[in-house]
DNA sequence: TTGCCACAAATTTTT
DNA sequence: TTTGTGGCAA
């Protein structure tokens, strides 16, 4: 086999050009641009891959540039596997296997397993994910003598990674505040750990490739610059900062830099994407052809409507005007619940319906902002019969069974790898406990060794005793003896043998219990996706390794597995990114949940992120869309009572009906009747249920209906939603009261009087008096 | 060394 | 509600 790093020939034959006959104006405009930089701003649903697809199979095949030139980069495997896809039906699969495209982090690893050498590292070295970099910076902390109540490993970690993110070193964190110098020790002995364990972590892949092709000096990094003669970045809104660095440099030589992208659907702020990367990126290249694409074709008239209802009042976006020719389509149902379990019940048989008259249940997402509404979606699903798949939330690669077989195998592959060894030590029970694994700590410290090369010495230390000594030679045998075996077997074979003869195996199958019977299918079907890498590589003639396949998995990701079968998808808003369902359930739309408000007061929540995220999930939808929300919602065991999400206030008028699901229809039909005046000071009538006070004044004069007149501070009755008990101001047991500081709560007595002490339960407090001169009812 | 119980905390997540 | 963690006894 040839140096699969190799540039393939130069005259490899080109497709028939095939460029577009079915593209629109600004589509072809951009697919057919050809030199110097290009800056697309792909609304949602405006075809966006297919203008990406079309421009590269338009350089590959009109002006012969040759494949493996063209870079093309995105954040998930999936859209990266999507675009490998189309470009083969495209161009055919000879040409686009030699086309540069995947992940950032793929894309990278691929340059550092040819360029090791430059980045300072050893040919077989391995990824550490984030459990393994919580490990590490447990040790770290230790080993400092830090206090981990004032340090915790995960926040040190953020301060780290978010460091990296914007390739700052050590050295930027020493005067950021008075901890600085600490998390500068701690970010330098986290990186000497990983340089010993011969690893890197996910943002070092990264790293690692732009300090080479940054550095003027280094052949390598010239090399890699010098390659590629067309560069494309998807998604370019979620970019940091070293990936811009990164791309900007790999096309510094031919400028011909193409980012798509969508500032609206920028929904990863918080994870270190940088909007203002957009603007940078008009000011560094000021030449930019630059394109809108502005036409959905996904969704219908109503829904567009909606989502550009939502979008329009964000602050500091770029100016752009969805539209389609689809037609009207149903008007967005908002739809207003009692609580979460009738949400879900209501949910579920609108479900059912759609699915009886005939629509696949893939056709059909839920979503919800947080994974912890989930659970009860789920009940009812499963009581109800309809097949669903959860996107997201517990991952298969996060499961301890996998992660402990993974261990093993990367242990064997690379016994430097200490993280590794320490998960495995003790794993399944071999009486080597804190105690002893404190001294091959401190054994491998003081010997500069790998905990793996430790072991001998340590047990022969004398500092043990005989029941521990022996336990940890014995665990030496074990690693050896698969070492050993690993040299002739197949990766498959490894993992079997890893499961005998640790006595991982037999520890399962000795459990009765059905998590352990769970756990050995998982890690059989482990085992599969083993073989199935084997039968791969063998496919495209590779050799399939170990380190192969521990490579791929650590940057797979199991949210690129959203199976074809035929169940209803159930995520969150972000999981939703990307993907297209005819039929969209959006639940939970209250105020403190969506948009989300954090408990913790000192985090201040971006409502703009929250916005764009609202627009990201109603353009999911192309056919129908269903927005449910609760009056009160049980969650973190506490209830909680919510008001309609501002949101919902957004959505022109005309585009959208209004429904209240049974079980509260009859609720409020029964209130109606027992309620009359009172003693209370309340000068509010009802609200409409989804109106929320601040947006009222907005949505009334963006909504086309113009307002009704009325007195300042005065709230108007929405008139085709029955609500409420009716215009009396009386505050009774049990009602919803609007506080301006503690939000919604639900009255629980009342005193007598004019201005009566009411006792109040707001969610996150202990019950409250309060005089009722400060409450105002709230909607439901 | 292990196992149990009390207690706190609680978005969003790719690689 | 769930999940993880820390302390303590066997």
């Amino acid at each position: 086999m040839s140096d699969p790093y190799a540039f393939p020939p130069d005259d490899a034959e080109p497709a028939q050009p095939s460029f577009p006959d079915e593209l629109n104006e600004p589509q072809a405009a951009a697919a057919g641009h050809v030199d110097g930089p290009l800056l697309i701003f792909a609304g949602a649903g405006s075809g966006k891959t297919r203008v990406i697809v079309y421009r590269i199979a338009n350089l590959v095949a009109v002006h012969r540039v040759p494949p493996y030139r063209i870079l093309a980069v995105t954040f998930t495997n999936k859209a990266a596997g999507e675009m490998k896809k189309r470009l083969g039906d495209l161009l055919g699969e000879e040409v686009a296997k030699d086309l540069w495209v995947g992940t950032f982090h793929a894309v990278c690893m691929r340059l550092l397993r040819k360029y090791y050498e430059a980045a300072g590292l050893e040919r077989n070295f391995v990824i550490y994910d984030d459990g393994d970099q919580r490990t590490v910076m447990n040790r770290v902390i230790k080993a400092l003598d830090l206090d981990d109540k004032r340090f915790p490993p995960r926040q040190v970690l953020g301060r780290i990674h978010a460091a990296k993110q914007e390739a700052k070193g050590p050295e930027h964190l020493e005067h950021e505040s008075f901890i600085g110098p600490v998390l500068k020790q701690c970010f330098e002995l986290y990186q000497k750990h990983l340089k010993d364990a011969n690893a890197v972590d996910f943002d070092d892949i990264l790293l690692a490739v732009l300090r080479i092709v940054e550095d003027p000096e280094s052949l390598p990094g010239r090399e890699i610059c010098g390659r590629f003669r067309h560069v494309l970045v998807d998604e370019f809104q979620d970019v940091n900062q070293v990936q811009y660095r990164l791309v900007k440099a790999i096309s510094a030589a031919t400028r011909n830099l193409c980012v798509v992208g969508d500032d609206d659907q920028s929904i990863y702020r918080w994870r270190g994407a940088d909007v203002r990367i957009v603007r940078g990126f008009r000011r560094d290249f000021p030449d930019a052809t630059i394109v809108k694409l502005e036409q959905n074709y996904r969704s219908t008239n109503n829904i567009v409507k909606g989502a550009l209802g939502i979008i329009k009042p964000a602050q500091d976006r770029e100016p752009k005007e969805l539209w389609t020719d689809n037609h009207d389509g149903d008007p967005v149902a908002i739809v207003a619940c009692d609580n979460e379990h009738d949400e879900a019940a209501f949910v579920v048989s609108r479900i059912k319906d759609a699915v009886s008259r005939g629509l696949s249940p893939r056709e059909i997402a839920v979503f919800y902002r947080i994974h912890a509404q989930s659970r009860v979606l789920e009940e009812v699903m499963r009581a109800e019969r309809v097949p669903y798949q959860i996107i997201g939330g517990m991952r298969f690669f996060e499961r301890a069974e996998i992660k402990d077989l993974l261990s093993y195998l990367r242990v064997v592959d690379n016994p430097k790898s200490d993280v590794d060894l320490l998960r495995v030590i003790n794993v399944p029970s071999r009486k080597i406990g804190d105690t002893t694994i404190e001294r091959l700590v401190q054994t491998a410290d003081a010997g500069g060794t790998s905990l793996f090369e430790a072991l001998g010495p340590c047990a022969e230390g004398g500092s043990l005793g005989s029941a521990a000594r022996n336990a940890v030679l014995r665990f030496r045998d074990l690693l050896q003896t698969l070492m050993r075996g690993a040299t002739d077997l197949r990766p498959a074979e490894i993992a079997e043998a890893v499961l005998e003869k640790s006595g991982y195996a037999k520890m399962l199958e000795a459990d009765e219990s059905t998590e352990a019977e769970t756990r050995l299918q998982n890690l059989r079907e482990l085992v599969g996706s083993i073989l199935a890498y084997e039968e791969e590589t063998a496919a495209a003639a590779e050799p399939s390794t170990l380190s192969g396949y521990l490579e791929r998995v650590t940057l797979q990701s199991d949210a690129d597995t959203l199976e074809d079968a035929p169940r209803v998808a159930m995520m969150t808003v972000h999981g939703a990114k990307g993907l297209e369902f005819d039929t969209v359930f959006l639940t939970g739309m209250e105020e403190d949940l969506f948009p989300f408000r954090s408990q913790d007061p000192k985090r201040g929540e971006d409502q703009e992120e929250e916005r764009r995220l609202a627009y990201v999930a109603v353009t999911r939808a192309r056919r129908r869309l269903w927005i449910t929300h609760a009056g009160r919602r049980y969650i973190f065991g506490d209830t909680r009572y919510g008001l309609a999400s501002r949101f919902l206030a957004d959505l022109p008028r005309a585009s959208v009906r209004q429904e209240v699901t049974p079980a509260l229809a009859a609720l409020s039909g029964a209130r109606r009747e027992s309620s009359s005046s009172g003693g209370g000071s309340f000068s509010s009538r009802p609200r409409a249920p989804w109106q929320h006070p601040q947006a009222q004044a907005a949505s009334s004069m963006r909504g086309g209906a113009p307002a009704p007149a009325r007195a300042p501070g005065e709230r108007y009755v929405e008139r085709d939603v029955e609500h409420d008990s009716g215009g009396s101001g009386s505050i009774h047991e049990g009602d919803r009261v609007e506080h301006k500081t503690l939000g919604v709560g639900v009255v629980l007595s009342v005193a007598a009087g004019a201005d009566p002490t009411v006792t109040v339960k707001f969610s996150g407090y202990t019950p409250k008096a309060i005089k009722a001169s400060f409450l105002r009812r709230a909607g439901r």
